[in-house]
DNA sequence: GGGAGAATTGTAAACGTTTACAAAATGAAA
DNA sequence: TTTCATTTTGTAAACGTTTACAATTCTCCC
């Protein structure tokens, strides 16, 4: 009952399988007679078209991949709405593959490359481990890749990306933190493996650099991309002998938990450390006190992550690899204030 | 160059495809000396399967779909964690569907499911407005279902289920607040759509009236599953002539905005007013002050469902559809305590 | 009515696998 | 060596679609 294909509406239509075949993809084709008897052989057998034939014969999945850090994470949450947004919009399916918990090698996504699982792939991940495996990949064949949020790494420079200027935003965060009378200003950044806080990192020792304030040792701590791993750094940051009183976080999550931590030991946000957060994903707003951060525009980016992967795998590749930046926002609530001193 | 198919390795080892095909699948079936002849030849060519075809030939995709409120609930993200551990070591991919931003209509799920795109759905989503069309897809054939988390409307009774007894575990959440002294106490549920939040609003309900407490009219409202619902919902109890001394909300997320209402207002947690969750989301531990709530094993529930999944599509139906029900946990932290009065 | 040209439909091949079945090779027993 | 049983390999069909190309039908004009 189920498995009723092609060949059967044509029986019951009195019509070869090329018309059914037509009237389902070019109804303009055919004429209207034979369109409706079609069409009612259609109704009355309860076909649909095989998918998995037609991936086969069209050599084409309609299904992306996405590899992203982590899905936890708010901020990757709202780039994948958009990003299906786009996807829906276009017909295509999305599979999630996640690197943080190495739930895929470098392999196992040059093999659903090559073996054509999916049409293409948007990196959201650091891939810095992967770039040459994904490059010596590529240079086989044709691979729709575009990268959204990470900075690129020199091996990844000649895929297409879309993504705000990282380094300055966070230049821009803790020139507002300076701003503020802060001076001794630490930072808590994500995975040493990953670019994008490193870029982060970057932009805020510019900054630092710029105003010719001192960024003693210990004073940038890795914090994991985790609030558990946030909170041990702020930790380390509470007992260090010169104790900053301003803490850059490279990503909201981290600042939920620097901000835990800094009240877990009895001080107060902004009154004795202020905490600076990026992203602004939906729970910066409700935090005590609300976290000033920087905001992206994380859906949008979504959106034209996949417009521009759908350009790469319908147009192929047309060499343009210029990013595409997206504006980013300073959005000051009651996390940072005037140092207490 | 790219295209590499079986026949170029079968020419270049000297074999025939059949040979080929089993030295990738059956290596047992062909002896040594073949197995190294044409091991070197997809060396050489750099042979990989055309999982396309494969999935054509063998009528499999290994693609499962999950049908899920939003991602971007916590507690949902560690379920998908789950299901991926499991999906993983069974050899499956999994596309994941939101419904809550409305990015997939049943029509289109049973279509999907009809087509064979995918070999079988999780469902963590309350489906009542599915449910008659998802049966009805299903009379016409074999349909791979599974569960998980929501309690089951009595058309999807027959599908197999993973989940905790949410009705038992909001009875429990309700006695609890009781226990500590309170005798007004609101409920925040999620949307009117979700049969889940419907069983903890069961619970809640059971265990007032086993108690002997009113529930005044206006104290169980909607909040939509979300940190800004339950902000305005939050509101609303605030204003309430008699305001509850004690908040249940049917979720850690709407928690959090109930949380940021009450201190917004200008109230203490839990001096002025208790509130008490319910999953156990990772930023349960660092709201301030944490979250007093029902744990469930979400990790737990994902692999349980898939494997149970993996049943289902390989072993057929077998018929047996008792639920399984996983254990919740009540945990206590410090936004629950006595009354003020 | 005949004929040219356009519109519609049908025929059959192709996509890359897997797999029944037939054929061939191997090994053992006589 | 012959024979038979067993193992290994090859042949060819099949999966359900799409799509060149050929065949047919229709339309319109003379």
């Amino acid at each position: 009952m189920a498995e009723v294909s092609i060949k059967e509406v044509a029986r019951m239509a009195g019509v070869s399988i090329a018309t059914v075949s037509r009237c389902v993809n070019n109804p303009e084709k055919v004429t209207e007679k034979t369109r409706l008897k079609v069409q009612k052989a259609i109704l009355e057998t309860g076909y649909s078209p095989n998918t998995l034939a037609q991936s086969f014969r069209r050599g084409r999945t309609n299904l992306v991949m996405v590899v992203l850090p982590s899905i936890g994470d708010p901020f990757f949450t709202d780039v994948m709405r958009g990003i299906r947004t786009a996807a829906k919009a276009k017909g295509y399916s999305v599979v999630i593959e996640e690197t943080q918990f190495n739930t895929m090698t470098a392999d196992e996504i040059g093999a659903m490359l090559v073996s054509k699982q999916t049409d293409g792939i948007i990196l959201l991940a650091s891939m810095s481990p992967f770039g040459t495996e994904i490059l010596s990949a590529k240079s086989r064949r044709r691979l729709p890749i575009v990268i959204g949020c990470e900075t690129i790494s020199p091996e990844l420079a000649e895929f297409p990306s879309v993504h705000i200027d990282n380094v300055a935003a966070a230049k821009e965060a803790t020139n507002y933190l300076i701003s503020q009378g802060h001076r001794r200003i630490a930072m808590i950044y994500g995975q040493a493996s990953s670019l994008l806080t490193k870029d982060r990192e970057y932009g805020y020792r510019a900054a630092m650099n710029q105003a010719r304030l001192a960024i003693e040792e210990g004073w940038v701590v890795e914090g994991e991309l985790s609030i558990e791993g946030a909170i041990r750094a702020t930790r380390k940051l509470l007992n260090h002998q010169h104790r900053p009183t301003a803490v850059f976080c490279a990503n909201d999550e981290m600042a939920i938990g620097c901000l835990h931590a800094v009240k877990s030991a009895g001080l107060r946000v902004p009154d004795d450390i202020s905490v600076m957060g990026f992203d602004d994903i939906r729970y910066a707003e409700v935090t005590d006190p609300p976290l000033t951060t920087i905001g992206q525009p994380a859906e949008e980016i979504g959106e034209r992550v996949m417009y521009r992967l759908c350009r790469e795998i319908e147009d192929g590749r047309n060499g343009e690899t210029t990013p595409e930046i997206v504006p980013h926002e300073l959005i000051v609530r009651q996390s940072v204030a005037g140092p207490a001193g």
